[in-house]
DNA sequence: TTATGATAGATACAAGGCATAACGATTATA
DNA sequence: TATAATCGTTATGCCTTGTATCTATCATAA
């Protein structure tokens, strides 16, 4: 009776059952990387949709609500109250196109660009900091097998 | 008036100012995968959480809820309904431990050892098929690369 | 033994993230 | 001109996860 390995709580309890698995993995080092990102942002009075809609609309003045949608992979209702925060904040102008009445017309305000680059500084120092085990090569491979797994996923589906 | 390289939407909107973060290529790389994930465990009856639960109990007979919750990185409780679930479908038993009263002894019935040992084939082929693009040297270094990023964000928290 | 604090599980509740359905205004197409 | 499609918007719901609080039980100390 005196061999039972699996009984109870005589072992510690552990998750390595779980990590075969790489999506497994790469939802704790997403965790890691998110918590990281917001406790990032939040001093600036930035979330993660805020920050990246910053961002890619200062890559791309004058762009539609839907095509920022489209460009963060999210629908555009959820988007709307982004937008609506961000022009109450000052941070980006929402105008009228007048060959499209239909659409609004992204860009950065003075401000924007100004908060903006403040938030892409703290988040690239925090990257370099978490990731900071990592050589520039592996952070490299890291992108490059992320993106060929992001591109497999979405092909074929 | 014609040199206007940042005119509205002449160039196709993108997400390349997102891209030199790897937090983001990682979120959508996770995206990915959970989307798969959930695709591969929906016709079991099964989510991720059910299935890392299932995991974690036939890994760890006996266990308590409490250390199940500490395993699974989650609040306890969000697994008081996970564990009703899968006990009223007759995939773990809960039997009360004589030393202690407060806690369940969490095991897998025989029906919960079946379905888990079905999930985790499917899972594993799912895997298999996403990451093919990736050689064994790769997936093996990107879950290591992902486990330090994992260990130098929880140490510092 | 009794009083005090800690722990397990459960309940209620709130917040965040994200999706769908449907609507008015506007534009495109037949 | 009639019909379909698109933009921004509103309402709504689901899922996941967290906090606060409660009861029952156990551990510890006076």
């Amino acid at each position: 009776m005196s061999g039972g390995e699996e009984t109870d709580t005589a072992k510690r309890v552990t998750d390595e059952a779980l990590r075969p698995y790489l999506g497994f993995n790469l939802r704790r080092a997403w965790n890691v990387i998110h918590a990281d990102l917001a406790a990032t942002l939040d001093p600036l009075g930035l979330r993660m949709i805020t920050f990246s809609a910053l961002t890619v609309i200062g890559d791309n003045p004058g762009l539609s609500q839907a095509q920022l949608a489209a460009a963060l992979s999210v629908e555009r209702p959820n988007l709307v109250a982004v937008t609506e925060e961000l022009t109450t904040r000052g941070l980006i102008s929402r105008d009228r196109v007048p060959s499209d009445r239909r659409t609004y017309a992204l860009r950065l305000t003075t401000a924007g660009a100004r908060l903006l680059a403040q938030a892409s500084e703290a988040v690239h120092t925090h990257e370099r900091q978490l990731y900071s085990v990592l050589s520039e090569a592996e952070l490299e491979s890291l992108r490059a097998m992320l993106g060929k797994i992001e591109s497999t996923g979405t092909e074929r589906s």
